[in-house]
DNA sequence: AGCACGCCGACT
DNA sequence: GTCGGCGTGCTC
């Protein structure tokens, strides 16, 4: 008779101990079958153990054990166990969401049929891997001299850990550099995993890997797969039978067995940060990861987040810095200028110059862009005789007009209603929208150019991947002469005809509460920016703002990360923001705020009687959208300089939460390194 | 999280 | 009389 510890997909912070009689040490992460109060539930068994803190007469008999299952491999095993414990939830939790949901119901994936064609693929790839250039590739794009050193520093670093950030411009070939390391990867009989956000953009890659490894076994994985499809990468990239792992952040959960390089691009995006359940960063996991198996790991971004390259600046630092300055693709970098509003009148929120330098593209048949991140007709909608305003009745927010259906909309949760014909509170008939959305500025471009052909992109235009498809296809076809777009336009996609981006309305994001909202800014015109001016037309970017001189703008007119990075992080370091301290986040959320607040208080003063030396608690504060979907919320930080005394305090503070007796509609989470506040 | 048990209001 | 509302307690 022997114990099993067997982790449950639910939310209590402990394993369930089971008897067996037929258990044996190689079913440790494996799957079973056990019942559970009056159900049966399928969990991993990760030990067997011989005692039991749980009374002899209270195990009940583990029911069957998966063995047609693979089995998970200990460092998957032990890469769950980590997060659970950095991230605070029950490692079951972790599991469950790490697992497909065929493999965590007990179903084995069917195996693909085995063409012959693939049969011999299999075969070309592990017999040909012999060294460099074991994959056939015709035509190589020639390596500029940093592109070819950083291929050269990353690789010397094979078969042990190291991590890499490639600070590489806009162009200048860091997706080459991925790929020349892979190859060498598969050479060597070793798998690669990519990371990628989460954007429309996976197939692209995904193209771009195949064409370039015809041979190599490609996986992908992100949420819009099929569940079938899923399960079955998943399964064969733990028995090895995959040489590449091509996915978004959950894929930084996939086992496998040969693993030889990691790659995380784009590492600044909010993407790999999950907002909810287990509140990993893919991309801190993945670091992790590459240390736990000894492989490279290479962080790529033009505009790297702060604590990546807080990370890589530092001496001594953790990180290896290695920088890509010279474009790749001939074409020079766009010309930034800053359009001075204060002094101006606009015209429906438009500069002279910015639509004097339109007005130039239509007569040249190029193509301009007009940055505005705010999609709608207008925020709001407001009486001005009584000062009503249109609100939502379930979330701190305006409903948006959106006027191209007529509504009123909630873009927090979704509710809708007719726009009203005179005000809900005096019945005043002149009401307004208010401020500037894309619908309303697409309104005022067709008054103003009514030749010229407009092409809206956001979230309502772009809604799903056929409309996303069709759009792309008229801006490349050229028949969109001024395109209208939030930030859905910022990433990837090269728009040859492009030679004009303006950026309207960013200098709300200078002054925002949030002290990453600059990072995101520059990290978002400078991809914005990018997208203009390709090929052989030099690109232009006019951002029209009331504040020319901030620094934020100063360093986007000379394309100085470098610049922008060290005074964000001097700010950093004054106000004590991360990454000079450690936070944590524990967010409450109830049908009254003041249940919330109750309740942090509570834990801010079981916090006080447990706090290490070097950890401070904050008092609880109303999240600034403070009430979402009908819930109110509330949060509590806690922060410390020293990880490991925070990681400590937020293990026992867990601990002791879990035990407190709480209202019933009331929820509660810990976020650690909480992007957002 | 589920799913039991348990104690109070309007129904065939 | 009971069907069912959801308060609270437990799961190895």
């Amino acid at each position: 008779m022997t114990i099993l510890r067997v982790a449950l997909d639910i939310p209590l912070p402990r394993l369930f101990d089971y008897s067996s009689d037929d258990a044996l040490p190689e079913d440790i992460g494996r799957c079973v079958r056990v019942p559970f109060g009056n159900r049966e539930k399928i969990g991993v068994i990760v030990a067997l153990v011989a005692t039991s803190e749980q009374a002899p007469d209270k195990l009940k008999l583990a029911g069957e054990i998966l063995r047609g299952l693979p089995s998970l491999p200990s460092d998957w095993l032990a890469l769950t166990e980590f997060c659970s414990c950095y991230y605070q939830r029950p490692l079951g939790e972790v599991m469950a969401m790490a697992l497909p949901p065929h493999l965590r119901r007990g179903k084995l994936p069917r195996r693909k049929a085995q063409s012959v064609a693939e049969g011999k693929k299999r075969g070309a790839a592990s017999v040909e891997l012999g060294g460099e250039g074991g994959y056939p590739l015709p035509i190589l794009p020639k390596l500029l001299p940093e592109q070819a050193r950083a291929v050269t520093e990353i690789a010397a670093s094979f078969g042990r850990y190291a991590a890499f950030l490639l600070h590489g411009i806009t162009g200048s070939g860091k997706t080459e550099v991925y790929l020349r390391l892979i190859e060498q990867t598969l050479a060597q009989g070793r798998q690669a995993l990519m990371l990628v956000p989460e954007i429309a953009l996976t197939p692209q890659l995904e193209g771009r890997v195949a064409t370039r490894f015809p041979n190599a076994r490609v996986v992908s994985a992100h949420s819009g797969m099929a569940e079938a499809a899923r399960a079955r990468g998943f399964v064969d990239a733990l028995e090895g039978q995959v040489d590449i792992v091509l996915g978004t952040r959950l894929s930084v959960f996939t086992p496998l067995s040969r693993l030889g390089l990691i790659v995380v691009d784009e590492e600044h995006d909010a993407s790999f940060k999950q907002q909810e359940g287990l509140r990993y960063s893919a991309r801190d996991v993945a670091v992790w990861r590459a240390h736990q198996c000894g492989v490279p790991i290479v962080l790529g971004s033009a505009t790297p987040s702060l604590e990546t390259f807080h990370q890589a600046r530092q001496d001594g630092g953790r990180y290896r810095l290695l920088e890509l300055s010279r474009r790749a693709v001939a074409a020079a970098p766009p010309v930034v200028r800053c359009i001075d509003t204060r002094r101006e009148k606009l015209q429906d929120g438009m500069s002279a110059a910015l639509l004097a330098a339109i007005a130039i593209r239509l007569e040249r048949g190029e193509q301009s862009l007009i940055f505005l991140n705010r999609r709608g007709y207008a925020p709001v909608l407001a009486c001005p005789a009584c000062g009503w305003i249109s609100r939502c009745r379930r979330c701190a927010a305006n409903l948006v007009v959106h006027l191209a259906d007529r509504r009123l909309r909630c873009h927090l949760c979704g509710i809708e209603e007719s726009i009203p014909k005179s005000c809900p509170g005096c019945g005043n008939l002149d009401i307004h929208p208010f401020g500037r959305g894309t619908q309303r500025l697409e309104e005022n471009f067709a008054a103003r150019f009514p030749a010229a052909r407009l092409l809206r992109v956001d979230r309502d235009s772009a809604s799903t991947p056929a409309k996303w498809q069709a759009i792309l296809e008229i801006i490349h076809g050229g028949r969109a002469d001024i395109l209208i777009g939030t930030q859905m336009l910022a990433k990837g996609h090269d728009f040859p005809l492009l030679t004009l981006v303006g950026v309207v309305g960013a200098d709300a994001a200078l002054f925002a509460a949030d002290f990453r909202a600059p990072e995101r800014l520059f990290s978002q015109l400078l991809q914005v920016g990018g997208r203009s001016g390709r090929a052989a037309l030099p690109g232009e970017v006019l951002i029209q703002t009331e504040y020319p001189a901030h620094p934020l703008y100063q360093a986007l007119l000379t394309h100085d990360y470098a610049r922008f990075a060290a005074t964000q992080l001097d700010e950093r370091r004054a106000a004590g923001f991360p990454p000079f301290t450690f936070q944590a986040l524990l967010r409450a959320e109830a049908k009254h705020l003041e249940a919330a607040i109750t309740f942090l208080k509570m834990a801010a003063e079981l916090a006080r009687t447990l706090l290490p030396e070097g950890v401070s608690i904050y008092d609880p504060v109303p999240m600034r959208l403070y009430r979402v979907m009908a819930l109110e919320r509330a949060q509590l930080l806690a922060e410390s300089t020293n990880r490991p005394a925070l990681q400590v305090f937020l293990t026992t503070w867990a601990e002791q939460l879990y035990k407190l007796k709480t209202p019933h509609d009331l929820r509660w989470h810990l976020d650690v390194d909480p992007l957002e506040f």
